[in-house]
DNA sequence: TCATCCTGTGAATAAAACTTCACAGAACCC
DNA sequence: GGGTTCTGTGAAGTTTTATTCACAGGATGA
């Protein structure tokens, strides 16, 4: 079941979207406060969060951030009365998948909620594989940069792979391509050319959070 | 040279934007039309563009999608004089960096070009040596599990974790606690006791993060 | 004390990951 | 056509990683 938790100091809104939400099959928990909210997200993992922008004590936007510390990933849609563009820019700046302006109409929410869980089920689409090859693949910096690179550029000739990396020797980067094309990380188009697939962008996200984690 | 594109239909403004940006330093190229910077995209690799959001012709939003085909990570400050929250919301949701209204300060234009670059800069930095450490180390399956068991044992003796690994040759054992207690994840008591240190317990953190990303 | 298990070292060996070298067809430019 | 660059293969060689073997001191217990 499809895990919502709706966070609003406003318990009527707070509840009657809990009830929609419920109707359309979703298990919802509320809480009033970011302080609950960040309780029930260290005993449950949710699949969607709905957060309103102002609240007393603990902000959204603040709050946003500390369920991006715990799950970098995890939708969350942002609510508010207040519209503003600063708002709104700084709440996707800080990761939020929607952002939906009160009031709204059900239907206008319910389309704003599958479209943010749709879009999750892509994020983390079919790819069950090995942690040893993931692991081992990314052990090798050389093979890091180049899915760093590859992601920034989109797509990349052989070439100019090589020289971005300072590589003379091509057939050392053909064997390393050779590796990511086995692990699923990059694909060649039928002109040749290197693009990361979905596991590969999806993997350099993960490699990302790494480098923070071990950061501090 | 830092290379920056900026797109917009206003000449005036184009061309203040420009000098102003020229005479920060970096490397500028205007385009009047959608279609415009799509060419020079194809020609020059760029580090920001800057985005008019209302064009003639090849819109912004839509051109902010071509380029995200293209360059899925090249930093995009959308500028607009229409400023709406759905505008603004649609744009970070195409992935733009920044987005800032008409009439803007240069230096409020300025600050957001600099912070969107060192934002840029700070992602590519990614020659963390102790990356590989982690990650070649966890690349063993065996050693992940040897993390595992001390971690649900609390602390273990030497035979006893071969045991529980069902190791008949203790010193292939040796050999990989070796590696770990260099890697700074196991340590060892007074009493010969195997332990987790923090930061092992933080990469065996990350490790079930990596898991369940991977997972479905 | 003697036998046994625990904990470890160092060397030899095997396997894997990585690099380099030699070559070659396809595409592109003159 | 002829030279050059791009893209690749396969094999040989090197380095790193992993496993196995031989041995040994210390603790433990009968």
């Amino acid at each position: 079941m499809t895990e919502i938790m709706v966070v609003d100091d406003d318990q009527d809104l707070r509840e009657s979207v809990a009830e929609v939400l419920g109707e359309a099959g979703f298990s919802v928990t509320q809480a009033s406060r970011g302080e609950e909210a960040l309780e029930h997200l260290a005993l449950k993992n949710f699949d969607l969060i709905l957060l309103d922008l102002v609240m007393p004590g603990l902000g959204g936007l603040e709050l946003l951030g500390r369920i991006r510390d715990k799950a970098p990933r995890l939708p969350v849609i942002m609510i508010t009365a207040f519209a503003s563009v600063d708002n709104a820019v700084a709440a996707m700046r800080q990761g939020a998948s929607d952002y939906v302006t009160k009031p709204f109409r059900i239907d206008g929410l319910l389309a704003s909620v599958g479209r943010v869980l749709e879009e999750a089920r892509f994020e983390c689409c079919r790819t069950s594989l090995d942690l040893d090859t993931v692991l081992s693949c990314l052990s090798n910096p050389l093979r890091r940069e180049i899915l760093a690179h590859v992601e920034q550029e989109g797509t990349l000739r052989f070439m100019d792979l090589c020289r971005k990396l300072e590589l003379e020797d091509h057939t050392k980067m053909n064997f390393h391509l050779k590796i990511l094309k086995e692990a699923g990380f990059l694909s060649q188009d039928e002109s040749k050319l290197y693009g990361l697939t979905s596991l590969g962008t999806q993997v350099l996200g993960c490699v990302r959070f790494l480098t923070k984690k071990l950061a501090n």
